[in-house]
DNA sequence: AGATAGATGTCGTCT
DNA sequence: AGACGACGTCTATCT
């Protein structure tokens, strides 16, 4: 059999099937009252209520409330997961180094524990990411812009790679940033430390750098933009191409 | 009682057990081989395998493998969820608009299911965050800087709220950004804008703004700063001050 | 509903 | 191990 559970066991019930779940590499959840403390790169206390305790062998511990995506305590893959009775009741703790943190639950009561041996796909296939809208590009890089020619990804440069490097008509050196979504200012201002990188060690001078055909140019390939990416578009000439990382049925 | 659970349920069994689930706003926790597809913001499918769903009362739904903090599949809070036998197997649907998006879990068996009402505390008290900061540097100002009197926090500006804006031992205003961690070059891009921002305001032109005393001064505040962060900081002659969220023990 | 920035963000990748 | 940027980021706050 693959699963385990108990039904309202004692801590000390609770602490033994806990124990065996953690030596075969089970996938263990706890339904149970409890209280939680975290101390690490921020600290924090939760006061008593129902939680649902996830506890998988890569060390990941997970602490689910009835609300939110996210979990209200949590710790990373990596930590060691110990399990304790301290003063009749069952205590689950989980570790790690570097940084040093330590999440701390302690069950006034258990009400349900499950251990399952876990098998099968982990891989997942992903559509839709900015890998995508790179590929939908450099297949037609006419998307862009007519007469546009990517002639590297990932170009590296002072500020850091930048995502497709090319020539327009003109010859011109154009950057491109790519967003698989709607983007705000931040994005605006990743494109232009790659320009003026560029710029830099093309050694261009404010003198070629004309008002009406700037010596390198910045493209921001993004489904849309906000008002506020837009004004800051215009204030350094980039240009925005609405596209999105998959085609449109 | 306030948790049920059922050990490998037939799919009409754990259909019963999720729609009463559901109905009385439970937390439930499914263990089962299953298949997962997603569409919506992008797309996504991933193959069987043995897998923990939780679904909340709040409409967020989570498929978690045996690894990593992050569910591989999941849907935020506000979704619907749908339970159906189809073609002889338990189906779970979670679908929510704007943005459209369904997450769809097929199972081909069902190892356990639990279900429980979920009463208690919510109320995470969290220390060490960015507001921690600012309520120590309001309260001892010259952590910053000897003479640096805060006037406002979350001063508007036209680039967005500045964390807190003041003056220094010569009134000259001061923008300070506060970061609870180690920051890289976009911290330094955010204090850019507020600070460009502000010398447009008080119409700064570069006459004013010597090479020694600049007419707006930018503070970053954080833990540290990375290498290209500091060069940044350079460039644009601002300052770094070494401060954690919480005084070292 | 959209926009903006924080987060114990997490996660992959590259140096 | 640190740095950097993407993410179906999520989440709170403000307009």
């Amino acid at each position: 059999m693959t699963v385990t559970s108990v039904h309202d066991p004692s801590h000390r019930e609770a602490l033994w099937e806990l124990e065996d779940a953690f030596e075969r590499g089970d996938l263990v959840s706890v339904f149970g009252r409890c209280t939680v403390s975290y101390e690490g790169r921020a600290a924090s206390d939760l006061g008593a209520g129902d939680r649902l305790l996830v506890l998988k062998p890569d060390g990941a511990a997970l602490v689910h409330t009835d609300e939110g995506r996210q979990p209200v305590n949590w710790q990373p893959p990596g930590s060691e997961h110990h399990a304790a009775v301290r003063e009749g009741r069952l205590r689950v703790r989980s570790t790690r180094d570097n940084p040093d943190e330590t999440l701390t639950v302690r069950f006034e009561r258990v009400h349900q524990l499950s251990a399952m041996a876990v098998t099968g796909g982990r891989d997942l296939e992903l559509h839709g990411s900015e890998e995508d809208l790179r590929t939908r590009i450099l297949e037609r890089p006419d998307l862009v812009e007519t007469g546009f020619e990517p002639r590297e990804t990932e170009r590296p440069s002072s500020a850091g790679p930048m995502d497709i490097f090319g020539v327009d008509a003109d010859d011109t050196p154009v950057v491109v940033e790519l967003k698989r979504r709607r983007v705000g200012p931040d994005a605006v201002g990743q494109l232009a430390r790659y320009v003026r990188a560029l710029k830099e060690e093309l050694g261009v001078d404010d003198e070629s750098d004309a008002e009406d055909a700037p010596a390198v140019r910045g493209i921001l390939v993004a489904p849309s933009v906000t008002d506020r990416a837009a004004e800051r578009l215009a204030d350094r000439r980039f240009d925005h191409v609405a596209l999105e990382p998959t085609p449109a049925e």
